[in-house]
DNA sequence: TTGTTTACTTGACCACCTCAAGCATCAAGG
DNA sequence: CCTTGATGCTTGAGGTGGTCAAGTAAACAA
């Protein structure tokens, strides 16, 4: 133990540690995005659409209902940061694809998180590497059971 | 730098990674929630009443219009779990206090994030210790702009 | 007293979310 | 072929969460 840790938290100190900072940094993408004009549902979903995404699939990324999907999309699709195009493969499933100008504008708010961006500046390589570390290996256990 | 360490993770890499146990964290914490018949803000809501607390603290707390707490309290006082009591020292406020039931679930729900608690069972206190430090220095910075 | 600020509620309006129902398409078996 | 059953998406109803504008009541200050 190096001479500036301190002592052992408490698992519900943890818990409450990493909710605030959660909500701190989701509070700064739904600033960033509003400053766009976008809900934040609307900016995550457009930060998913690296490429063509069937309505389905990203209603399972979302884990929410597909009903649900079509009108996030239909707003997206209103202000052409987003297209419906029919999948060649099969005639039900509409992909979904993001416009150069969905693009750009996801583009902007992912630059445009400055309260997250500068905290994480006042970390060192070595720091960085840690958190990256142990966040990532606590990962793949919360995400499992839903 | 320990022989573990793995190369300095980039800035962007860290932002999705910390999005993401967010998000999961954040879906834990909303089934545990509904299983109780409570939607995520109602918790969050509950989560916060330690002690009786004005409506526009809870507000500002929550970082919302005045008038959304109107409602929510409404929903959570007509199932009992909260109480609306009048402030002795300014008739204009209204304190809102937990009842004893609306205390019991709340404690419930946080009993039951268990894949959260799970996640963080995987880590020894030496690991605890250091991810606690981190966060706690990255908290500040996040929670200042808004 | 008069005027200003503060706390809360109401009503209108929109986004998000779920469920149930419906339509079109695909895929498998007779 | 054609029926049967899944699957993908949309629609409509209904509730929650969120904002803004306006109104009421109480506190406060000149």
């Amino acid at each position: 133990m190096s001479a500036t840790t301190s002592p052992t938290p408490t698992k519900l100190q943890l818990m409450e540690l990493l909710a605030a900072i959660g909500t701190a940094q989701w509070r700064d993408f739904a600033a960033a995005a509003a400053h766009h004009g976008l809900t934040s549902t609307q900016a995550k979903v457009l930060a998913q659409l690296n490429g063509p995404l069937p309505m389905r699939a990203l209603a399972t990324l979302l884990v929410c209902d597909a009903s649900n999907v079509t009108g996030i999309i239909d707003r997206l699709e209103a202000r052409s940061l987003v297209r419906r195009e029919p999948d060649p493969s099969d005639r039900r499933v509409k992909n979904v694809v993001a416009t150069d100008e969905g693009r750009d504008v996801i583009r902007r708010v992912r630059e445009e998180m400055q309260a997250t961006s500068g905290a994480l500046d006042t970390l060192d390589a070595d720091e960085s590497a840690t958190l990256h570390e142990l966040l990532a290996r606590l990962r793949p256990g919360m995400e499992k059971s839903a």
